[in-house]
DNA sequence: ATAATAAGTAACTTTTAAGTTACGCAAACT
DNA sequence: AGTTTGCGTAACTTAAAAGTTACTTATTAT
């Protein structure tokens, strides 16, 4: 089970991935209440958390035997910031088309 | 050269075609010209603008033996309605949090 | 003390995305 | 007409993510 170190964008390319995310934005969960929602075995789950976690997806408290994992904002941001830079690509884009329709208008 | 049919996730989780669509922020390019900004064969790149296309990222405008991408936004779509979802999941937080310190404030 | 539960690790297999080279075809030069 | 350029397709290889089973450790429960 080797862990590969994979880039915000990667960790939430896999759908499992995105699910446990979906999942934990209900309620902070164990690694084994987070298995019971997969048909995969759980050192699998184990994994795809681990990669959730080292990406700064989550945070994981120790309460005795259990992992409890909790979502955390630090992986998010960077996906924010690239996705805000196509929005920005999009909405000056339209302000050139609105110029340039104005221009049309008035010339 | 499989082409492999992805979701708006997994097309963005290749850093190659991250870099493509931030080409095409700048201006519309053709196959060969964006394969120049690549260390890969044309064919590799070629394979790439056929998953950004089909996720609906870019479209192609032929023209003579010319094939011109440009950006579209129907692929960001689908990334920005998952970002916003958990954007709400952390404003809401945050007020929750608000809520609970006014309480403690007043009582 | 023993058994059961929660989870990590190791060693491996499977799957598949990502890349390559070789080739073909059509548009555009000369 | 012949050649170059732009691009697609096919067949294949490579690399790496994603999954498995078997085993170990630590905590909790009986």
């Amino acid at each position: 089970m080797a862990i590969p170190t994979l880039d915000a964008f990667q960790v939430i390319g896999d759908p499992s991935r995105r699910k446990m995310l979906m999942l934990l934005s209900a309620d902070s969960m164990t690694i084994s209440s987070l298995a019971d929602n997969f048909d995969m075995s759980r050192p699998a789950v184990s994994k795809h958390v681990k990669i959730l976690y080292t990406a700064g997806f989550i945070s994981i408290r120790d309460i005795g035997r259990e992992r409890y994992c909790t979502l955390k904002k630090d992986g998010f941001e960077e996906l924010q910031g690239w996705i805000s830079y196509f929005d920005e690509f999009w909405t000056s884009k339209l302000k050139k088309l609105e110029t340039l329709l104005n221009n049309k208008l008035v010339n």
